[in-house]
DNA sequence: TTTT
DNA sequence: TTTT
């Protein structure tokens, strides 16, 4: 069994930062990713592919990257299904991203840091210690605007029955 | 832009072979691939991801892929939107195959070709010419099921405006 | 049978165009790939990747991109031996590139090109018609450094017996 | 910057296993892996590629693979060079596995393991606490053929100046 | 509504 | 309901 994704797109709006009530941080966002071909049109259409980080990588994402910024995403597509506000089953297929690599010019704006700071936001540790660091961690370059961030359960893929959280907290 | 999927996993049901008006042929299919690790119950868990194939590559899925068969694909993600039954804008995620590769032993019921036959099912030309193989190059060695097979617009993924046919022909 | 390569990464040194003597374009690069993690002494190291792209990609990749232009690459790996000038085989890997991406901002050096302008180098069709186009297509935008190209054998990757070209031909 | 690689071919030979002088486990095989299509004589080719997997998944490539197994690698490629024999720098290029997947039926020999075993090394776990390990954790279920494995520099990728070995001991 |  |  393999599962392998590469994505380099932009991204079509802020990224959005939550965390679950023991603290791990998880990201989402949208990469627009253009087609190589036109369609019968002549347009040039593009894929809008969901994605979604955690941890560190995610924290990253929410301070490094912004509506526009281009991207490269190294991952796994994830699925997994809810129950809709309408008591229908919604399937859902993301992009699980181990690995989020800023690819923007180095004059760009936010980007001023000295040197040989490296640009991609790596790891998504399999087991780092949970639940202290709640909340903390945050100061963040970009100041971030979801202020009074959300809580999600702690795996929100598992969509595991007992949830204390409403919809809206799931990412996407 | 980059978008490049590669999966390897199995088929969770036999594959589906539908044609465009013009003739094209296409083939859909779920793949079940596990992950690489267990979750908090000690479950491997899987993720079940929609596949698009389309021409030859199509034909071949159909009649060398069954249920439980293994298979990889290379490809790209694709997304796309229709208007529900209820109105509603339905949002879709799938992996549009480039080449798909038969990876079943040799001595797996159905594959009896002799010597240097080649596993993978490679190509889709961009450009075809199209309209007169309608139907035609069915001869398939498992007889398709799909007998009476429906049609489907030119490009399922477009969603284009004005489609003859029902939601039924679309590729899932 | 799978094989599959996405990089990301930056030209060691500009490229280079060379054609084969039915008129085949290929060019040849070397794509500095960062480790996503530091050696014990701290330090980021890097992976010097060859790259070998053909047709009209590769006099894309000729115009378009520089020493220490970022790119990314999607393609193959593939492997080909060589006799070497001392008698003993050589054995090559380098990255077979299907397509190019160019990653610099708009507003790089030498990139002015308007508003809908893409930025991929992608095709690689199997079966141009060849042999009339020699020399021809090298309208560049920036004047290609290799005036004076060298010619190479049709397949440099096959290293097959009889080649009426010097070594300085094949691509690295 | 980005690097990632997907391979699915087969072993040209049985795996080989070396320790550090810590004790890491570092395994190195060769995949052939068939390409899409073939040459002007109508021949199929394949590429040969060097594959390197380091720890658990090393052991584990040695215990269940062999000449001839089938086996999927996600991994990234590296580069090295290392002064020759003959005082010449040799530049390397392989493929470093990050995970390793067992491709044969279940029918196959070696095979016999219950149920629900999973058939991917998945992990090269960043830091393991090594050293203690030494020649340990090697009771191979398919008897291992290189008893008396030699030792190997920690990292041979780096190629960092005082090595107490021999060529023989790097991997390739 | 899923594969082995 | 989308990026440049």
């Amino acid at each position: 069994m393999m599962n392998r994704v590469v994505l380099v797109g932009r991204l079509t709006k802020d990224p959005e930062l939550r965390y679950t009530p023991s603290g791990v941080a998880v990201a989402t966002f949208t990469l627009a990713v253009n087609r190589p071909f036109s369609n019968q049109q002549g347009e040039r259409e593009a894929d809008f592919i969901n994605c979604v980080v955690w941890r560190k990588p995610a924290e990253n994402v929410a301070n490094f990257l912004k509506k526009g910024s281009m991207a490269g995403v190294d991952g796994r597509i994830q699925t997994r299904n809810y129950e809709g506000q309408d008591g229908r089953r919604v399937y859902v297929t993301e992009v699980l991203a181990e690995s989020v690599q800023f690819l923007e010019p180095k004059n760009s704006s936010g980007n001023t840091g000295g040197g040989g700071r490296s640009n991609d936001f790596y790891g998504a540790p399999p087991r780092e210690p949970q639940g202290s660091s709640y909340g903390g961690g945050n100061q963040n370059q970009r100041q971030n605007s979801n202020q009074g961030f959300t809580r999600v359960d702690d795996d929100p893929f598992a969509g595991s029955g007992q949830i204390d959280i409403s919809d809206d907290d799931l990412p996407f």
